[in-house]
DNA sequence: TCATGTTTAATTTCGA
DNA sequence: TCGAAATTAAACATGA
């Protein structure tokens, strides 16, 4: 829970657990597969909280790298040269936060533990390893794809990429905005204008401290503060009701009206009849998460 | 040597 | 209040 700050907002915990931070960092990417210290990077950029104590809270996110299930480790391909193997969430993890809070699960994620599952995706952690890597090429030709394309009105599709039936990730934009829909302080999210810093209200300090952002300089959205979806990841790492207020859009739970539905569907309700990949390959449905969405992705194709 | 990864155990925190 | 999830600490192994 966030606490008052003894001196600055800064030092405030954020109300995420290990596990979410994990996530959204794993999310932010395109690939949807980080080393662990890209990871760590993704941590100390957003929350100015976690540039202290290193040791202690990176000790314990590789703790929960390696007992979650719900994280998969990937090994390193010949050409991806470097340390340590890559992580990636398990397709089939689902909504591990679908009660709302990012601090705390309703039940811990475990392979075969008879969650709903996507019948297209492996559940043995290799497979499922070997199955996201390749789809993390997938998305990389994708990105590669799109970015070399004329812009077409309403933006870039990349919905030929692969998706998964029904799957809905828990780290996806649209997951983490439709629970964030009410800000602290009441400022409501307003899409299609994603909140910019200086709408940011400044009881989001985990961005603000220790000068991470300022809001007072002119907007300036270098290119890795993007997710993959085209989304300020800034704006997207607050604090969050940790109970939402109930949904007001009848079909849709827990998305209020003025949330648009793009920004709530999964991915392929977006564009369900595009099995085919940017590169032209076909493939088994992708792991649960989303590329960008057609009118978000113009901005979306992040410089690592 | 250091970063990464695994495992165990104790403790804290939170939801039912 | 209790059980489970999360956090923290620590020891140890491995590989670049």
């Amino acid at each position: 829970m966030p606490r008052p700050g003894r001196n600055t907002y800064s030092d405030q915990k954020p109300p995420y657990s290990y596990i979410s931070l994990t996530a959204m960092a794993i999310q932010s990417c395109p690939e949807k597969m980080l080393p662990l210290s890209e990871i760590y990077k993704f941590i100390m950029d957003r929350f100015p909280y976690y540039r202290e104590n290193t040791q202690r809270w990176q000790n314990s996110l590789r703790h929960n790298l390696s007992f979650n299930d719900c994280f998969i480790k990937i090994p390193r391909r010949p050409d991806q040269p470097g340390k340590g193997s890559f992580w990636a969430l398990h397709p089939n993890c689902g909504d591990m936060f679908e009660n709302g809070s990012f601090l705390r699960r309703r039940k811990r994620f475990k392979v075969g533990g008879g969650q709903a599952t996507d019948p297209l995706v492996p559940s043995k952690p290799q497979d499922a390893a070997q199955y996201l890597q390749q789809q993390a090429k997938l998305r990389l030709s994708a990105l590669h794809a799109a970015a070399h394309l004329p812009q077409m009105p309403g933006g870039y599709n990349l919905s030929s990429v692969p998706q998964p039936s029904g799957f809905k990730h828990p780290f996806a934009i649209e997951n983490i905005i439709a629970r964030e829909y009410k800000m602290p302080g009441g400022l409501a999210f307003s899409a299609p204008g994603y909140p910019l810093h200086s709408q940011l209200p400044p009881a989001w300090p985990h961005m603000y401290g220790s000068g991470m952002v300022d809001t007072a300089a002119p907007i300036s959205m270098a290119a890795g503060d993007y997710s993959a979806y085209g989304m300020p990841i800034k704006s997207i790492c607050h604090p969050v009701p940790i109970k939402p207020t109930p949904a007001s859009v009848p079909g849709l739970p827990g998305l209020p009206a003025h949330i648009p539905a793009f920004l709530a569907n999964s991915p392929q309700s977006l564009s369900p009849t595009s099995p085919q990949t940017a590169t032209g390959q076909s493939s088994p449905a992708a792991p649960g998460d989303s590329l960008p969405s057609s009118a978000s992705l113009q901005s979306a194709v992040p410089v690592h």
